[in-house]
DNA sequence: AACGCTAATCTAAACGTTTCGATCATGTCA
DNA sequence: TGACATGATCGAAACGTTTAGATTAGCGTT
């Protein structure tokens, strides 16, 4: 900007309102600076900006796995709102790892973002603290957090899955398999909840050996279902709490030798972009992604519009249950459902 | 970090370099100006250092879409390598478009990103622009460019869709359908150019009106199959040389009545994690995704380490034919291969 | 005791912006 | 014609660091 203002023979502060537009520069001096511009190839730093400023125009965005089909398309939606905004996202994964978390949230607080949003990891008490003393708006993204009382977009997973489950009851399953990911994190405790909510409401007994826990990925869901499947007592149905996990899920039916729906129904929590393409059709619990992201998005930017004293606001967002054909009635009720 | 300076009576040099560790300081300041910065809870301003420095420990990343599984594993690779080298990384998703992509990238210059890794988009005269008078190193990403000059790590997509095709050829298929992206990207051209080189191998004619182009989305792939499968004289297989647009390929055989692999062979570039769960699974070429992160990562954090002057270098990766059931052997052959 | 050497610490400039308040020319009005 | 408002422009401080070079203190040599 220096060399520009000198070549144009004027001040800086000059070019600076010119380029901004804070205040009226003549016509003359705008062609002579504008032509300096041109000449010279100036672009504005915005490092030195952001330090003048104390705003970088940048978020945060963390979440466990980017390969995680879900995650995916939410990434996707917000990287587009803000890019809309004029805002640029820099992306962290945290591979469900609690340190890899905050190592990440601390890297992108020190490079004084503007707003984070966090589909977060693990106990939120770091993530509190961290948050507390970073003067800088939050979302929780897909899970909240006890102690962290801020703005968050969530599915009503409770709901979602007891809608699931009692789907599979009503098609005759009486040994429902859950697997799912370690509790500790809100949708999985509520995805729980509704589980057993189900079983209960349809007076079925829960047998503790049918929950099994997994770490989210593939292999996890492998295992848990080759465990499951080899006992004397198999369930007739299962449903996975995660996506990737389901297809650990569909290798040990396949490995095993069993096939899906004939010997065993499956369902899963997350929608495929392609599970309606390739057989089994998975029946699945679909998130409504785009309103999720989108929701998150201006959630956060309302906030970075200057909107900072309201109170946190909670939204609640509903699933939706894709019924395909990886769930087969089962004995007496068959016929009529079937029919 | 002046705070802290006054706190422990000290100058704000020393507090540098203490934090730094570019000069040795008494442990009794140490002692002292360690508990101010606890006492005060600061946090060193990137920002700051950045303006000062000349580098911001961030890199900018754009791709053209996040929701395609090859892109978004590859994204994954490159994130966790730059995050053990304690680099952030800047997104951004071009959504195929040109001008998106130019506003990106100048966004990301605008924040002095210390590097670019570019998967790009439509005609490189541009971009060569952006990134000669950028002063940063930029690795080319899947797609090369002609008049830009840099690192690059691209599969050998003519090689990889010619075994592909002389695959088909010898199950016996005559008709091959093939369904691409605009041409103007270097993987576009170079697999249609693998394409057309196996028929000519094996003494096949090429059928213009099999060829049809799409725009990489699930819908393209959809109405251009629908329109093959609608002739007089429907070809036998389909090569869909990206990913999104087979499964609109896949929709269509469905829609049109007709069943893969008995009534159509498929086979389509770039794997998906579940090709091999569920039916038909789809005979793909697979790119090494990991190593293609990672030798990105690598050719830009060499550059990155200060080594600026060696010339370009271009990687040329091996595609994989991963061969499952989608495709079927046909006529006389069939007996043959499938013995 | 004067000197030089080393280690520890500090002062102040610099990075490239924004912006407040000052300056200056111009035109208007009484 | 003098006073004054207006509009355009500028000078300089500030944002929070890093760092070159200055300063100081301590200590061993001669």
């Amino acid at each position: 900007m220096l060399h520009v203002a000198e070549a144009a023979r004027v001040s800086v502060a000059t070019v600076s309102a010119l380029i901004n537009g804070t205040a009226t520069v003549s016509p003359e001096l705008s062609q002579r600076i504008e032509q300096a511009i041109r000449d010279i190839g100036y672009k504005r730093n915005a490092i030195a900006r952001s330090l003048k400023m104390g705003t970088t125009r940048t978020i945060g965005l963390t979440v466990p796995h980017i390969t995680n089909p879900f995650f995916t398309d939410v990434v996707s939606v917000i990287q587009q709102a803000f890019d809309r905004a004029g805002y640029a996202v820099m992306l962290c994964c945290t591979d469900e790892d609690l340190n890899t978390q905050d190592d990440q949230i601390r890297l992108l607080l020190d490079r004084m973002v503007d707003g984070l949003i966090v589909a977060r990891v693990g106990d939120g008490a770091i993530l509190k603290r961290i948050v507390d003393d970073a003067n800088v708006p939050v979302v929780l993204l897909d899970r909240i957090c006890k102690g962290v009382d801020t703005d968050a977009v969530v599915l009503d997973n409770q709901r979602a899955v007891f809608d699931a489950i009692t789907y599979l009851i009503n098609l005759g399953h009486r040994r429902i398999g859950y697997i799912t990911g370690t509790s500790d994190i809100s949708p999985m405790h509520d995805r729980m909840a509704g589980y057993r909510e189900a079983l209960h409401a349809a007076g079925l007994p829960i047998a503790e050996e049918l929950i099994r826990f997994g770490n989210f990925h593939e292999i996890d869901g492998y295992n848990e279902t080759m465990q499951m499947l080899s006992s004397h007592d198999r369930p007739s149905a299962i449903f996975s709490a995660n996506n990737p996990m389901v297809i650990g899920t569909m290798k040990a039916i396949r490995d095993i030798g069993l096939s899906c729906p004939e010997d065993i129904s499956v369902a899963c929590f997350d929608d495929f972009p392609w599970s309606d393409v390739f057989q089994p059709q998975l029946t699945t619990v679909a998130q409504p992604v785009q309103a999720i992201g989108e929701q998150a998005a201006n959630l956060l930017l309302d906030r970075l519009a200057g909107n900072r004293d309201a109170p946190p606001r909670k939204l609640l967002l509903k699933g939706r249950l894709m019924i395909r054909n990886s769930c087969r009635p089962l004995g007496a009720i068959a016929q009529s459902v079937s029919a």
